[in-house]
DNA sequence: TTCGGTATTTTGATCGATCAAATTATTCTG
DNA sequence: CAGAATAATTTGATCGATCAAAATACCGAA
């Protein structure tokens, strides 16, 4: 395979020099109308494409976006991660951008890591996932002056702090809106499976349903349970509440992990109608029929990106010193219904 | 912030010459202990780190690999393409690769991606996930001497081309090791649900129950059930299948949606002691604890990239040209038992 | 026609590393 | 201890692009 071309064959081949067939690439405006379509034309006969790593090396710029996976979980809702990251790489693309990803064991280490593919330009900005309080990570890229922004809210003090752009899900409000929709259609008595305090997420979506339910502190105490994570927890956690005098007739998870127990629970017990919701609308829930919360990821990923790069562009912007303009979006999720129960797996449907 | 440190810089803290420094860094056998030493020394100190984009552009090596990521399927199997970029990307980091991942609307598509990344020495080498029939990346890849790996089988003429490296997990094993292990466990009749013809993984999960069922051509037709993925349809296949004189008393499924339908079904009419096995081993069926075929992932991951650098290295070699050695790796799935119902969740178990 | 001012193009230097070849230091052999 | 062979280090050139500044082209006004 022969050398490729390089600006300086273009240059020859359409007689200007050199600065001027970089021009028609990236500034195409200061140049003469006739001189860029002949300039072009060399271009796209030649097939000439700019090497990527030696305009790096001369702008200290990249055009990348680093991005470090979390661990898998095995989790149910490990999922919303991952279609995180297929809208990154969708969105990011439109924008000329490129994601580089990576693993790392603990924040030091992802620190190491950053600080290795910022030194080098690889990367012009990084995107943090999984946030929690206290995350070391934050003030690093703060104090060292790393573009980044997070999915996920500062769950510390620093929440205000204006250099640090993020973007998150109102669980709050989507649970809220969930509950105050199920009492609209007719539930007289919902109830709630979340997970143990302290969780950030978790809270906040707890918080979502203590605000609409509707109950007094004593019945915000008996139609509620408190549970780790997973199917069987919710499938426990629902026949826990289906005991209580006057049982719920609706019930709203804090994951579809819960749900999908609790649906499962619900249909074996005959409660074929009360209708169950989970939070994150996984492919288990999609599946299963089940309603689920939807974090509007497409919106995150926009967002995002709009804090980082601006409107359209994709040059990077640093972190903002003070208020002008805000840092942070908090986008609110919508529930996605589907058929209210299973039943239709237990019974003989003919055919 | 001030300017990072160079080679130059180390060189005048060291007294010695760049190339030295650039030595100890890539070639430190070849430098004098006590100067390696002396020179590692200031790196620490200065906190040198090689400037990747300027290395690349002498070099004409990045380091890293570029993956497409499929667009997002809605089925629970999509998540076996997200462990795999997980693994790739544990991996590659410990061989000191990087992982660039970008999304393309169709193949065409793709190839414009590939051809641009590879041109700016951005990316060494590409692996191709989601082969298909009469795939035309791989002939684009192999007529331009771009080195790459598909995790997939070529599903075509070109299946001995040497020059093709690929990667697979041996689906009909897979199943024929399940339905063997499930006869020699007591199973009489062990039935499948598959995806209708042609589909290549399909076909191949079908043929391995085929050869280990023990069934005459009658019964093969009469204990296996064609149809699309999804658990509604796994939960009416089973139903047909539990329908006729002999029921079986054993399902293996091509997937865990399938599975997933068929345990619902099988729960609810009381065959609560009636294995089903689902394929992929997903967050699902370990949440429902179900049994399910594991693809190997990490060994897949590892020969991968064993075929693209060799045992341990991070410098990547050219497509072969003859069949000198292997250039391909087929895998063994292994079967994940779980609890054979999942009963616990209809009853009531206590506290 | 000439001049100032703007528009356009060109030139020289540079980003930070590695390659290839030349130079110097060290070790080994007889 | 000379001389060859080998080890270790240094020097000059280069990868391909962009920046900054200089040079030239082009415009209308005087």
């Amino acid at each position: 395979m022969e050398r490729m071309p390089t600006v300086d064959d273009v240059a020859l081949a359409a007689s200007v020099s050199r600065q001027t067939v970089s021009n028609v690439i990236n500034s195409p405006e200061i140049v003469r109308e006739s001189t860029r379509l002949r300039v072009q034309e060399v271009i796209d006969r030649l097939g000439y494409r700019p090497h990527a790593s030696a305009r790096r090396l001369r702008t200290r710029t990249s055009s990348t976006i680093g991005l470090r996976l979390d661990p898998l979980r095995d989790g149910i809702s490990g999922v919303v991660l991952d279609r995180f990251v297929h809208k990154l790489a969708e969105q990011a693309d439109e924008r000329g951008l490129r994601v580089m990803i990576f693993t790392a064991n603990g924040p030091e280490d992802e620190l190491a890591h950053i600080r290795r593919l910022r030194d080098g330009s690889d990367i012009d900005a990084f995107i943090l996932i999984a946030t929690f309080h206290g995350d070391p990570r934050i003030s690093w890229l703060v104090d060292n002056d790393v573009p980044f922004v997070s999915f996920g809210r500062p769950w510390g003090s620093t929440i205000d702090d204006p250099q640090h752009r993020w973007v998150d899900v109102d669980g709050r409000a989507g649970v809220r809106d969930t509950v105050t929709h199920l009492r609209a259609s007719g539930a007289q008595r919902v109830a709630y499976i979340g997970w143990p305090s302290p969780s950030g997420t978790g809270d906040e979506r707890r918080a979502g349903w203590e605000e609409a339910c509707g109950f007094d502190a004593a019945d915000r105490a008996r139609y509620q349970v408190v549970t780790v994570d997973g199917v069987d927890e919710g499938a426990d956690s629902a026949r826990r509440l289906m005991a209580v005098d006057a049982p719920p007739d609706a019930i709203v998870c804090a994951s579809d992990s819960l749900a999908l127990g609790a649906r499962l629970a619900l249909d074996a017990a005959g409660f074929l109608d009360t209708p169950v919701v989970g939070f994150d609308n996984t492919p288990v829930s999609a599946a299963m029929g089940l309603s689920s919360i939807d974090q509007p990821l497409d919106e995150v990923v926009a967002a995002a990106l709009h804090l980082l790069f601006g409107p359209d562009g994709g040059i990077v912007r640093p972190n903002p010193k003070r208020n002008e303009e805000p840092t942070n979006r908090l986008l609110v999720p919508r529930l996605v219904e589907r058929r209210s129960s299973h039943r239709a797996l237990g019974e003989t449907t003919g055919a």
